[in-house]
DNA sequence: TCCATTGTTCGTAATATTGCGAACAAAGGT
DNA sequence: ACCTTTGTTCGCAATATTACGAACAATGGA
């Protein structure tokens, strides 16, 4: 089933995904917020956030798509809180990833 | 000096921006690689990957960017490692913002 | 010197990202 | 029923990303 030359794993395209929605300065303040305290409304951001409303809620939708962050109805806002299901994932493959070589490469380059 | 509201970081910046050139499952491979053996030539690379040589020396040069590798020339090839000062600087970076809530939040989200 | 090897740069194209404002939708309160 | 509040969606524009092939540069070897 595989095609291509099987050096591209499962595991790159998922925590690529995550390293993209990760990628934009608002993006990270968000899950910084949010996974220091738990949840908040997206009217609390756009208080704090040099942006208008629009643009937050395209971020916040990409967070979503991602699976980093879920929203829940609680008329007439939202709450956002960490998807601690994929966080967590998120998390593993990071610390994984960033646990390889702490120390320097066996082969000193130069 | 600091304009908009102080909710972005420097921080919040740096970290983005090693999370955008993360975000691609071509450069998460790289980075894997050359984290794991040191270096590695760029022909080795396109060898393996699914993509043309020009197309791979844009990914490359991502990273270069972003500060996460070096080339060395080794004439008549270039010599990838991970330029280990920034490494270290996003590997720092990263586990700084991991470390948060690895129990979950204190007020579950329902 | 000419050729082969290696990788970058250029030109091009398709698609994605980022951002704004206006319009829209949903729900609660009066 | 109407209005307010909240956030999404739409339309638009500018720019960035991803990818390819062709052309170009640099270097070592024959």
């Amino acid at each position: 089933m595989e095609s291509t030359q099987n050096s591209i794993t499962e595991e790159h395209v998922k925590i690529a995904r995550y390293a993209k929605a990760m990628g934009h300065p608002i993006r990270m303040y968000v899950l910084e917020l949010l996974s220091k305290q738990s949840c908040c409304y997206s009217g609390d951001l756009t208080e704090v956030l040099p942006i208008v409303k629009s643009t937050l809620s395209q971020h916040l939708k990409e967070l979503k798509d991602a699976g980093l962050i879920q929203g829940e109805i609680e008329a007439p806002r939202i709450k956002y809180c960490i998807n601690f299901e994929n966080w967590k994932e998120a998390q593993d493959l990071f610390r994984k990833f960033l646990k390889m070589d702490v120390e320097g490469p066996i082969i000193k380059c130069k």
